[in-house]
DNA sequence: ATGAAAGCGCTAACAG
DNA sequence: CTGTTAGCGCTTTCAT
């Protein structure tokens, strides 16, 4: 087959174990073997056998990564592969791979993960979302296996790694945007509720509207998959309502792209009839007229820092729990309107 | 550590490598002792280590897949994603991994690609795309090492496995459908000239034109980045001719999401003051006002073949080298207008 | 500072 | 049909 290490080893005139020490930089070779050993790797073309090398140290430098089930059109929401780019910078950069979930339901995902850690495939794993009883996270939390969370992880708070933004008051200060300008009939648009940012980021609506002395009406939140009839229904009848919202607060910038559209089908302009403000501030909103006024949630950021804190976790399996939050910020662009 | 084959052995009153055979269902063991040996595997909870078998059987069973490199905004194309569901799919099915690459640079994604096959962590690789004088592909070739290639190969065609749509008469399709409307000033707006997927689609536009008798003007092609202040140049210049265009072929979904949106800031309506096709047929397509006339290019398909492909070609190094072509097909909504 | 040897968990001849 | 025995390529004591 290839180069070994006991090639390098005859050419260089040396044990293969001294091969090895050179490989991992062991200070206790001279520096003299080490350059002609290195030399011998060279002129040879010798590359590490990643897996005998893993078999050895029991460690595969590898980190695994659960998206959600890809069954849904969930995947293709441009959140996914940024933060598959945060993740990825700082994993070359720490010389770890990424080895992705695969399976379409969420069986196969389920088994395609215990493949990984059973399979001693990855040194970690990453959840790039959150939600209520998700088998993964539980099965990873019983096992005692190294995890990281992208989102607030649903109770055993402090026993959890997770990289979260502050979503209660990410949706305070997006929906407060719309009560500076004069709204007070505002309407929450969220996705699947089993997410837990979903539920954060309402209840940060809530709480705005509560500061703000605005009673809270129930038949002003409405969740729903974008675009399925049934989302159109409930659209629909928020805006047949006797006081139809004039703001909305839509969890996630994708989802705002469905309503401005079905806004559109209803006859209703956006900002001029009702202003919007979302979440995320992906590429999209930024081309998408109007103009999204948007939570910059730094998802590059969410997903680089998950590493970090993965690979620490692994390296160091006392390190502690750890939770960090990701600053947010507002970004004001044309899909809101001041009220008189 | 965990539990391994020995366990397994003692506890089923066999030898280890019986226990192997069980596990690959070797036709050669009884019935009897498979019972007895899954059944310990079940009591004892084990889980082959993959990695143990790789360097055993140097076969990795995982499949390393690379994107183009992750700087740019390229990868919040939703086509990744996608492409990326029917590879996972498929790779399911036959129990593979899928690693991908690592790298925000193309220096960067070229060294993890390298420690992908050179340290024998992968049997195979996948390209998400095709670009001249990819160092990614080039290399693969000339290691001689399993590949397949998304998209059409620049040279070479009949040495390297490659899924792609037959993108020249995709692109004269969809531009029939500009001219059969009645266009004849009809622009063609392309990405990244170095794609080959460009190169056909501009090919097929021209080829269109020719058979409709409709002359060539070569100010009518621009190519560009989405939304940069230069593409904004372009995009202006095209709309200040003499003859401004009615029509545009717009190389991708996600570019033309870009332009919509520089042509309303013209104040240029769509399909009103031109009519717009585009390809790929995305989520996006359909949920933006106006939705785009479109070619589907099966998108989900192209990944399912990728991966069976590779598949195939890495279970059976003599596999002849294959070229399949998705059929690809028009999706009329409506950012197209009849013209008189 | 370096070498010899055992072993990581599994597979694959080779026996029987 | 099943057991024995070598490895796969690397790391890691334990010597020297």
């Amino acid at each position: 087959m290839g180069i070994t290490i006991k090639d390098v080893a005859k050419a260089a005139n040396v044990a293969p174990s001294t091969v090895s020490r050179v490989l991992s930089d062991n200070p206790r070779i001279s520096m003299a073997t080490k350059k002609r050993v290195r030399k011998a790797m060279k002129d040879l073309g010798y590359h590490p056998n990643i897996n005998a090398r893993s078999l050895a140290n029991n460690s595969t430098q590898t980190l695994g990564i659960v998206m959600k089930s890809s069954a849904d059109k969930a995947l293709q929401n441009p959140f996914f592969p940024e933060v598959l780019r945060g993740v990825s910078s700082v994993a070359h950069k720490e010389q770890y791979s990424l080895n992705i979930s695969t399976g379409e339901t969420e069986d196969e995902v389920m088994e395609s993960v215990r493949r990984m850690v059973e399979g001693h495939q990855v040194d970690g794993m990453m959840l790039l979302y959150s939600s209520k009883d998700d088998r993964v996270a539980d099965y990873l939390l019983e096992r005692g296996f190294p995890y990281v969370l992208i989102g607030k992880p649903t109770g055993n708070m402090n026993e959890v790694n997770h990289i979260d933004n502050d979503n209660i008051q990410a949706a305070i200060d997006i929906t407060d945007v719309l009560i500076e300008k004069g709204h007070t009939r505002i309407a929450f648009v969220g996705g699947d509720p089993n997410l837990t940012v979903t539920e954060d980021r309402v209840a940060g609506y809530k709480l705005a509207l509560q500061q703000a002395g605005i009673p809270i009406d129930n038949s002003y939140q409405v969740y729903t998959e974008l675009l399925t009839s049934g989302g159109k229904e409930a659209v629909r009848e928020l805006f047949q309502m006797d006081k139809p919202p004039t703001g909305l607060v839509v969890a996630d910038d994708l989802m705002s792209v469905g309503m401005l559209t079905m806004l559109a089908e209803f006859g209703i302009r956006v900002p001029e009839d009702v202003s919007l403000v979302s979440f995320n501030n992906v590429y999209l909103s930024e081309i998408i007229r109007p103009a999204l006024t948007t939570t910059d949630v730094q998802i590059f950021q969410l997903g680089n820092q998950a590493a970090k804190c993965l690979i620490e976790n692994v390296k160091n399996k006392d390190e502690p729990i750890k939770r960090i939050i990701v600053p947010h910020n507002i970004v004001e662009r044309d899909s809101v309107k001041q009220l008189e």
